[in-house]
DNA sequence: TATGACATGTAATCTGTTACATGATTAG
DNA sequence: CTAATCATGTAACAGATTACATGTCATA
């Protein structure tokens, strides 16, 4: 029940369109950096684009200018640009806890150059929010499952919270390091 | 290009029917516990339940005891318990890393119960290994890329070192807490 | 001119999601 | 008797994986 009907592999693209690119430097992207949790098989990429253009939120051109080969180049239009925007703006819910932090991160690294280093902060505070509250959830969790089950599902248990602990930790981390910036700026050097 | 045929829903429902269950009994774990990252959906449950006894890894029997319902329970078969065990075994590899950690919990919530605490203990060893060598990677690439990307974008990356990290140190905990175990009860109380 | 890398795509198949359908039992 | 809940399933569809197919260009 997620409240997405775009699958994060299309944010993921939207994205990093932000610099016109072909489906073969997409690719590229996700097979050589550590996007790798993204399918890099053509076969997941070229339907995913082909998607994405029908909805109008991206626009491909054949490139035919040096005697290169056929390449198209996808560009994101002005409505895929708002709904990437909407996406990164979202605030962040238990939801997206569960399901995983991945997307999440996604939305935090695009949120400076597609909005702005304040779109970034908004997100991080709506993240530390949603994260305390999280953390409660599973450490009361955590008391009714411990009596029930081996040390090794405890650890297990353990190992969740301590994860969105340390996620917590990194919130507060990248917003004293928005802080500084901030202040480097807006001081006289 | 997961070294599984069967995704993790199956090891995950091979791993709960240690205590036979009904494919009713299977949702509400994964509806009510926090093992919410899996579907509770009966379209997901069913046809998993139908495909793991086709594999001869389950086996289910209808329930007529008392004046109840229709009800199918499933247990394990020994070839299912088998299977069970070997994917709990298998060494922890860089790729089970990149796709996320979920799994690899997965397998050392169950590891106590289907085999033994040396198990466990095998399997934190294996996963200290890789994450010593992932994390390593992470920081090199992340070298690479730092000059490259905005703030957010460092952040972020920095955020999955971090969390590997502290998985990392988790890992040194859980041997911690084994060890410990041990000398309890090797040890004249 | 043949080989391999570039670049794009399609087809078969599998799994999961959503939504609906079925019947049995219990509570009011 | 009727409604709600228990328990099981199915059908239609979306998306990903794998493997294959196609054509272009560079180089040997």
């Amino acid at each position: 029940m997620r409240s997405t009907q775009i699958p994060s592999l299309g944010y993921a693209l939207l994205g990093l369109l932000q610099k016109p690119s072909s489906g073969y430097d997409l690719r590229k992207v996700f097979s050589s950096t550590s996007m790798k949790t993204f399918s890099d098989s053509p076969g997941a990429i070229y339907p995913a684009l082909a998607r994405l253009e029908k909805a109008g939120l991206i626009r491909g051109s054949i490139e035919e200018g040096s005697g290169l080969r056929r390449r198209q180049v996808f560009r994101l239009t002005p409505k895929g640009l708002s709904e990437l925007k909407q996406w990164i703006t979202r605030p962040v819910t238990q939801e997206d806890l569960v399901w995983g932090q991945q997307e999440i991160m996604l939305r935090f690294a695009f949120s400076e150059t597609v909005l702005s280093p304040a779109a970034s902060i908004n997100l991080l505070q709506s993240l530390e929010t949603a994260l305390k509250s999280y953390i409660d959830a599973l450490r009361e969790e955590f008391e009714v499952l411990k009596p029930m089950v081996p040390a090794s599902g405890r650890l297990a248990f353990e190992c969740g919270i301590r994860g969105t602990e340390c996620l917590l930790d990194w919130t507060h981390y990248a917003l004293a390091t928005y802080e500084n910036e901030g202040n480097r700026k807006g001081s006289p050097s």
